[in-house]
RNA sequence: GCUCAGAUGGUGGAACUGGUAGACACGCAGGACUUAAAAUCCUGUUCCCGUUAAAGGAGUGCGGGUUCGAUUCCCGCUCUGAGUACCA
């Protein structure tokens, strides 16, 4: 029979759920490998023809592993809380849990037909109450935490409290909140409970805080940095502002230097690794107390003003200090005369829109606040000036300027006429600043005549001795808020009382996400869970914000290592055995948000002897994106200038006045318009008329997001419908690199699944016979299957997939040639080509008389180097770096014999045209080449 | 602005450690089969000159360099894409 990929497809497929043919093995003397994918929010668009790219890869490298003798662990689930089903909700009343439902049974439907291996034994959804019981569990498990710096990991709070009532806070070196008090046990222990808990909030690694947030008036909900995008949503593109509000957050800053160092450890992409670091964002450097000039009203606060700097050595070049509008010493420093200046400068930053300001940035504003600090280190008077471009958030919202290095305080000192004194003697500050640290020191006292390092060395220790500074290191990465004021989410195991927060009893997990009557706010502006009734805990009020999106996320790979365990998150022995994930698969944009909440988590888990990993990801590979590529029709604008009914072919649309149009890429093939289909698209075009060129209509092309909007969807159900399964998983491949972003294009799919069909075509006669033969292969056959079988191993082994796909279409054209029905080669190119097109394989495998379902466990074949090697080599014969003729030479010649045998070649000889060359060069086994 | 990635035929791409640039596939052109079409098969296909063939020349974004030899290494530049954005 010809090749009938429906019928083979469909048996295939359900023979592998009847059979649980991918079931994960959690007891064996395999090695294991855990192969993972990012898992999909299940959106009610279903996959476009991008989504499998990564999936169909790591599935092959999945199957390839089984082939090699691995116990893979390649699982599939959901991260099903998110946003877009509660926006449905919200406008249709339906309960984001039935949509959610719905859409995971289209996604489950559209990743069966695609043939993956996965583990569905296994599969996890966010959502579930088994599921997200376990998130909370983790979540008290951080309240109950806080990081020791001195042990340089998180302990129990019952260790601080161990502490505390033992020496109190003394010796306690934590990354905890700036507010915390010294106290001595004594006075801890005449602490009311409600204060010490009060205290200790201010060490846990989750913790509550009055803190700036992003907040989205149209989403109702506050967003983590990495969910905001110039200013704007990242779901929905609605405008963020700054609020202050009582939120969750996350000690992650705790783990910022081991987050940075792990990166050097973990095999992921360069890009990948620097987009964490800079987020992290780790500068070295001072920071610097400024006392406030006596002669200036003094603020009662405070007597000094603090800045964070990275090059204290220019501190003698220090004209002027910024502090940020929002700085909480602004009112208190800005004197009587300048009060109406400073005033309408803070109005002025108010009223600029986060965008405003960045599109500002080249333009110098900033106010006089009137009053002084004396530079510690030469008792020079310096002005203090409020300026938006010091930002409140970083460091300490306050800088030290220095003109003569810093571009920014330049051209600040240029506007307000402030001075500018060079430091160092190679500096040239005639147009603009020159921040160097190369030459010697001028202008700054004991430090004169130094260089760089000692000279830093020298201002750090002197102002040490001072007490009015110290080295430190600076993180631009800031604590994560972790809460939502939104419906679909976990709820936050925790109760108030006495305004205070207090873990749920563990006994009481999973706290149930409850009913409500509308996914709105309540009317006094809580979350909705404020509308659920009767929802509250015996002791006080539950938490009304739920977890944001990536809480369920930031664990997940764990869960399939024992998905049904009920008495903890994953069990010690499971956890023993499959350790981390060796290779993960997904999208670039998780760099900030996901993958680096993930690696804390990971590393919070490890410090609690619940992993054993430093590292959840071993390996990670990025696939690239899968653009949309649109076609486009021109319709013919008419003399007054209305739109015509008539459509003019792209070649000749400089002819004509037209206007492009979208048109669905599915009635598009090769740039060529199937009129009739178009006709029939939109009644409107029912009787269009064609400006042609060779009979044809040829569409223009250009490359966008893929979207509905712009009708260039592919959708994979309709390339498997027409194709297959087989064939769109190694067209995916076939595309191109992996990790390369590049635009959908269906053409050359054909390419493909004629090279299946060629396959099938080697197993049958010309009547669609099954025949095979059971001689013993020839030389050249065995030279093509030796050769695949190498390139296939190669390739995987360094995740270059489409390479592959072109080597086996070599192969099997090359043994096409050879009329191979040979049974031992074909069965070992069935194995080799498996992993990309498992249906067919697992059809022919049988077929061969193989036991059904066993292909996938089979062993991949082993290569043998010695059907590869060759006596003779047609040496390319160049003149000059450029080649002229090809030779067949013996490869047991030796250098000097090949050059002998070139030079005596007549055609050789005729390009000399009687010269001698000068040299000779030859690389036996690769080249000839002749300087003449 | 900064950081990173990339640029090869009409198109997607290959060339793994510096050694025959354009594999494989699409498209296109021509042919075979057919009453015809589809499907299938065969041949050709980087460009220029020539054209029956041969022979020749140019060529991997641009300009230099190293080398017997560079798509590959080095320096400078242009363009495209991604990330980031007054980070002190």
């Amino acid at each position: 029979m010809d090749y009938q990929f429906k019928d083979i497809e469909q048996k295939w497929q359900q023979f592998w759920a009847d059979n649980q043919t991918f079931k994960a093995e959690d007891k064996t003397d395999k090695p294991k490998y855990y192969v993972l994918d990012m898992f999909p929010y299940p959106s009610g668009a279903g996959l476009h023809v991008g989504h499998p790219l990564g999936y169909i890869a790591s599935d092959i490298f999945a199957r390839y592993k089984r082939l090699k003798g691995f116990n893979v662990l390649h699982p599939m689930g959901y991260d099903s809380f998110g946003l877009p089903a509660e926006q449905y909700a919200i406008q249709t009343g339906q309960h984001p849990a039935v949509t959610t439902e719905a859409n995971i049974a289209t996604y489950r439907r559209q990743l069966d037909q695609i043939g993956f291996s996965f583990d569905w034994s296994r599969e996890v959804r966010t959502s579930s109450p088994d599921y997200y019981k376990w998130t909370q569990w983790i979540f008290m498990q951080l309240f109950n935490n806080w990081y020791n710096k001195d042990a340089d990991k998180a302990q129990s709070i019952a260790k601080l409290v161990e502490h505390f009532e033992k020496n109190g806070s003394a010796g306690v070196n934590a990354v905890a909140d700036e507010e915390i008090s010294s106290f001595t046990a004594d006075e801890w222990e005449a602490k009311s409970p409600n204060e010490q808990q009060q205290e200790l909030l201010k060490y846990r690694l989750t913790y509550l805080r009055e803190s700036t947030v992003n907040w989205c008036p149209a989403l109702g909900t506050v967003l983590a940095n990495d969910e905001v995008k110039d200013g704007f949503s990242e779901r929905g593109g609605y405008p963020v502002e700054q609020k202050k509000m009582m939120q969750w957050s996350m000690r992650i800053t705790a783990y910022a230097e081991r987050l940075l160092q792990g990166l050097d450890k973990i095999d992921w992409p360069e890009p990948l690794k620097e987009m964490q670091r800079n987020w992290i964002g780790k500068s070295t450097g001072a920071s610097v107390k400024f006392p406030i000039d006596a002669q200036n009203s003094k603020p009662a606060t405070q007597n000094y003003i603090e800045v964070f700097t990275t090059r204290v050595d220019t501190i003698f070049g220090v004209t002027f200090l910024v502090i940020a509008p929002e700085h909480e010493l602004v009112a208190e420093l800005t004197s009587p005369d300048q009060k109406a200046g400073i005033d309408a400068y803070i109005i002025q930053t108010k009223k600029k829109s986060e965008l405003d300001r960045m599109a500002d940035a080249k333009t110098v504003s900033g106010a006089f606040t009137g009053s002084y600090v004396i530079n510690p280190l030469n008792n020079e008077k310096v002005p203090i000036y409020i300026a938006d471009y010091v930002l409140a958030g970083y460091g300490t919202g306050a800088v030290m300027a220095v003109p003569s290095g810093d571009q920014r305080d330049f051209l600040f000192a240029r506007h307000f006429s402030l001075p500018v004194i060079p430091i160092l003697d190679t500096q040239d500050i005639t147009v603009e600043a020159d921040p160097t640290k190369e030459g010697r020191y001028i202008n700054s006292d004991f430090i004169n005549g130094l260089a760089y390092k000692e000279a830093t060395a020298a201002v750090v220790a002197k102002l040490e001795a001072l007490g009015l500074g110290k080295a430190k290191v600076n993180f631009r990465m800031r604590d994560a808020i972790f809460g939502r004021q939104r419906y679909w989410g976990e709820p936050v195991p925790v109760y108030f009382k006495e305004g205070l927060p207090h873990l749920i009893s563990e006994s009481d997990l999973p706290l149930l996400l409850p009913e409500v009557d509308k996914y709105l706010p309540t009317e006094s502006g809580e979350p909705p869970l404020g509308r659920a009734e009767g929802w509250k805990h015996p002791e006080g009020d539950y938490e009304l914000s739920t977890m944001p999106g990536w809480a369920g996320s930031s664990w997940y790979w764990y869960r399939y290592m024992d998905a049904h365990n009920d008495r903890e998150f994953a069990s010690k022995e499971a956890i023993a055995y499959w350790k981390d994930v060796d290779l993960y698969i997904g999208g670039s944009e998780h760099a900030t948000g996901h993958l680096l909440y993930s690696r804390f988590w990971n590393k919070f888990l490890k410090d609690i002897d619940l992993v054993v990993e430093e590292e959840p990801f071993k390996k990670l590979i990025n696939q690239g994106m899968i653009q949309g590529r649109s076609n486009f029709v021109y319709r013919l604008i008419d003399e007054e200038g209305r739109g015509t009914n008539t459509f003019v072919s792209h070649g000749l649309i400089g002819r004509y006045k037209t206007s492009p149009l979208h048109v669905d890429v599915n009635i598009v093939e090769n740039e060529v318009l199937n009129i009739n289909k178009f006709k029939a698209w939109r009644e409107e075009y029912q009787d269009a008329e064609f400006i042609l060129e060779n009979g044809k209509y040829i569409c223009g092309v250009e490359v966008e997001k893929m979207s509905k909007s712009k009708f260039n969807v592919v959708n994979p159900d309709d390339l498997i419908a027409r194709y297959g399964a087989d064939t769109l998983r190694m067209y995916e491949m076939f595309l191109g690199p992996l990790e390369q972003s590049k635009p959908w294009n269906t053409n050359g799919i054909e390419g493909v699944f004629k090279f299946l069909r060629k396959f099938w075509r080697l197993f049958h006669n010309d009547v669609w016979e099954f025949t095979v033969t059971g001689a013993e292969p020839t030389k050249a056959e065995l030279k093509s299957l030796h050769k695949i079988i190498r390139k296939v191993e190669e390739d995987i082994e360094r995740f270059s997939f489409n390479t592959s796909v072109s080597s086996f279409m070599i192969a099997i054209n090359e043994l096409t040639d050879l009329k191979c029905n040979n049974r031992k080669v074909l069965q070992d190119l069935v194995v080799v080509l498996s992993a990309y097109a498992p249906h067919i394989c697992e059809e022919l495998w049988v077929m061969l008389g193989n036991g059904a379902g066993t292909l996938s466990y089979a062993a991949y074949p082993k290569f043998n180097p010695a059907y590869l090697v060759e006596d003779e080599f047609a040496y390319p014969v160049s003149i000059n770096g450029k080649t002229k003729m090809n030779l067949n030479i013996s490869l047991s010649l030796e250098s000097k014999e090949i050059e002998e045998f070139v030079l005596a070649n007549a055609d050789v000889q005729r390009y000399l045209d009687g010269k001698q060359p000068k040299k000779v060069i030859v690389v036996k086994g690769r080249i000839v080449n002749m300087v003449v």
